[in-house]
DNA sequence: CAGGTGATTTAACACCGTTAACTAACGACC
DNA sequence: GGTCGTTAGTTAACGGTGTTAAATCACCTG
């Protein structure tokens, strides 16, 4: 039996709401600032409403990773349908990276423990990480058909390449313009993906 | 009659002894279980002893952090005494980088935010770090003299491709041996080098 | 109406960074 | 000797954190 709403927000509803505000802490005044309580304020409830919903502040900090992750995934999937090129497709994968942590910086800090941002629950745990790899793993192996271990060095390679220009563009935002390192970011990547074949 | 256990030490022990203590207890435990009291207890003082030296806790971690910077610094004099080919001296440059990062993973961290390891002082208000660019930079210059616009881009990219390999190497290191990561490292940072001419 | 049940809050614990107020020891001066 | 100022070091406190146990309140059922 359904029980009566006496608030007008669903669980769901709430749940999402609490990583929301989460977010939107971050976004404003940096991860560090985030807190139970201030969240709690947000969606207003007292602050044991939030343990209902998340057992700690880690695994709500997990699941926001694994929500960041779980875009990637999507994003990755619907450049598989538009393009056939694995060229074109590696690329493409490349630039969604880019524009991800462009647009929602404070989720791809929480995916990398970045900047205050720390997440104890190690990344590679993550079922949805695990196919995020997987996925451009294929990629690049349709490229040439490699043995494992290569493919893996070059996923490896691609995965952390991508990751350093990104996060060093982010650290140095205020002295050197985003156009510049966007610009950097592209050539790069081109190059690296041009360089597999 | 009670004797002063404590030993007789000079500001300047003192001094370096809590930058000590903060790097040992983040090795062992991670820089989010840093804490003002416990670095007090280890040196046996009393915590408002630590603001005697370093006016907040941000400020010490800044320190480590220039302590980290100068060390590279000095490293890399080195290597350009050693060596006269620009080829080898920025090769031999990353190695170092990557060196240091096993070794000292803690300063690593706290040099770029990782793991929760917040300094909020910006990493290039630091004149050490414009020292460090700068000889880097000088480097890549010797190679091939380009305009000021494309060694800071050629610099931002060697930056970015070594910190990236570094970052996601101490990332994955429960579930990628470390010897592979280091191979991918110095394959990735010869070909970059190789590139340059 | 009484009782139970689930949602929600209050109060508390043990920490944190940081600062003000206090104490104990020491040397200088009268 | 006694009084002062200085200094090193302490304790105690403030407002914050994540987290949990206990208390409260609103509602449905018997």
């Amino acid at each position: 039996m359904e029980t009566i709403e006496r608030k007008p927000r669903s669980r769901e509803q709430t749940r999402s709401g609490i990583m929301v505000t989460a977010k939107t802490i971050a976004r404003r005044e940096g991860w560090q600032a985030v807190s139970i309580r201030k969240i709690a304020d947000a969606i207003e409830y007292s602050a044991p409403i939030v343990y209902e919903y998340f057992d700690s502040k880690d695994v709500l900090l997990n699941e926001i990773r694994n929500e960041g992750f779980s875009y990637l995934y999507q994003e990755y999937d619907r450049i598989l349908k538009l393009y056939r090129d694995p060229e074109k497709r590696l690329y493409e994968i490349s630039l969604i990276q880019w524009d991800f942590a462009q647009q929602q910086p404070e989720i791809y800090q929480v995916m990398y423990s970045l900047e205050g941002a720390y997440c104890s629950m190690p990344v590679y745990q993550s079922d949805i990480v695990q196919a995020v790899s997987d996925k451009v793993s294929e990629i690049i192996c349709s490229f040439i058909p490699k043995s494992k271990e290569s493919i893996r060095r070059l996923f490896f390679e691609w995965w952390s390449i991508s990751h350093g220009l990104i996060s060093m563009a982010m650290m140095l935002k205020d002295e050197q313009s985003i156009e510049m390192s966007a610009q950097v970011y592209r050539e790069t990547m081109r190059r690296f993906v041009r360089g597999l074949k």
